[in-house]
DNA sequence: ACATTGACCTGGGAGC
DNA sequence: TGCTCCCAGGTCAATG
């Protein structure tokens, strides 16, 4: 569900209203999600006053003054703030009870999504230690992608959404990113000019700034942390449009699958 | 080292 | 109306 824009609009949506506040208690409804949530976390987490809430790939980490929470979305998680008595409905597997009677209520229909507690380095997780660069973060240039992709005979499509590579480029802005430049997805990441990949970059970099400004893509149940839809779909050349036409030629748009995910692009703009 | 596939889950929509 | 099938924003572990 969420992409990276997404998960920054929503650490962006929670942290005003629970910063410096005091977590009262943690209620697990479920604990199986993606990996199960631990009893230390309803343990040890109360009494922990926020200092901070941050964002590593679409990781949202909540630090306290005890240890720091670890969210994952998964494909179909939300998480938003309400007040303490607003009644838990089905999906509802966690909540986060603060010191201003506010809750964090973390929802997933398909429990794909995951809840850590930790009170050692959260960078140096398991799931976190072994991630790529941030792709707005300037160590994400071009040369790193050319030296990465030499060699490599995997297509450009399914490498940019390798999170080794570099994280936070799900399906959706992988196909638009490709769009942009003007790449065609099956193309091998190994065989792409220094020219086209810097091109690449400077779209991957645009369209998850774009998205974000916009407050993250709408799709199905997408909500932000205050409950408002974001609105960039709109702005979406190819992902969900096959048949359509393309915004540039008016060509119809592709769908194609790699990797078990499917891609969509348009066939005369993407070479 | 690299590349692909299966697995984890539920809900919504299409088609009959 | 109700059933079945297919699809979905992620990503890890296991397998070639």
């Amino acid at each position: 569900m969420p992409e990276l824009p997404e998960v920054e609009t929503m650490r962006r949506g929670i942290e005003p209203h629970i910063l410096n506040e005091t977590i009262i208690t943690i209620i697990v409804r479920e604990r199986r999600l993606r990996w199960p949530v631990s009893k230390q976390f309803d343990a040890q987490a109360p009494g922990s006053k926020v200092q901070q809430v941050q964002r590593r790939s679409k990781y949202l980490l909540v630090y306290t003054s005890k240890g720091c929470i670890i969210l994952h979305l998964g494909m179909s998680g939300s998480l938003r703030i309400l007040d303490v008595n607003t009644p838990a409905e089905k999906h509802d597997h966690v909540d986060i009870v603060f010191s201003n009677n506010k809750i964090i209520r973390f929802r997933d229909p398909r429990r794909f999504g995951s809840v850590f507690w930790t009170r050692a380095d959260p960078l140096k997780h398991k799931l976190l230690i072994k991630l790529g660069p941030e792709p707005l973060d300037e160590i994400f240039c071009p040369e790193l992608l050319f030296k990465k992709s030499r060699g490599r005979k995997q297509n450009i499509k399914t490498f940019i959404m390798n999170s080794q590579i570099v994280v936070g480029v799900g399906n959706i802005y992988a196909c638009e990113s490709l769009f942009l430049a003007g790449i065609h997805p099956t193309t091998a990441a190994g065989k792409i000019s220094k020219k086209r990949l810097e091109i690449l970059v400077e779209t991957i970099k645009d369209v998850l700034n774009k998205a974000i400004k916009k407050g993250g893509t709408t799709l199905k149940d997408f909500t932000q942390a205050d409950g408002n839809p974001g609105y960039f779909a709109q702005s979406l050349n190819v992902y969900g449009r096959e048949s359509e036409p393309c915004n540039v030629c008016k060509k119809p748009v592709k769908k194609i699958t790699q990797c078990q995910r499917s891609t969509f692009y348009c066939p005369a703009c993407q070479r």
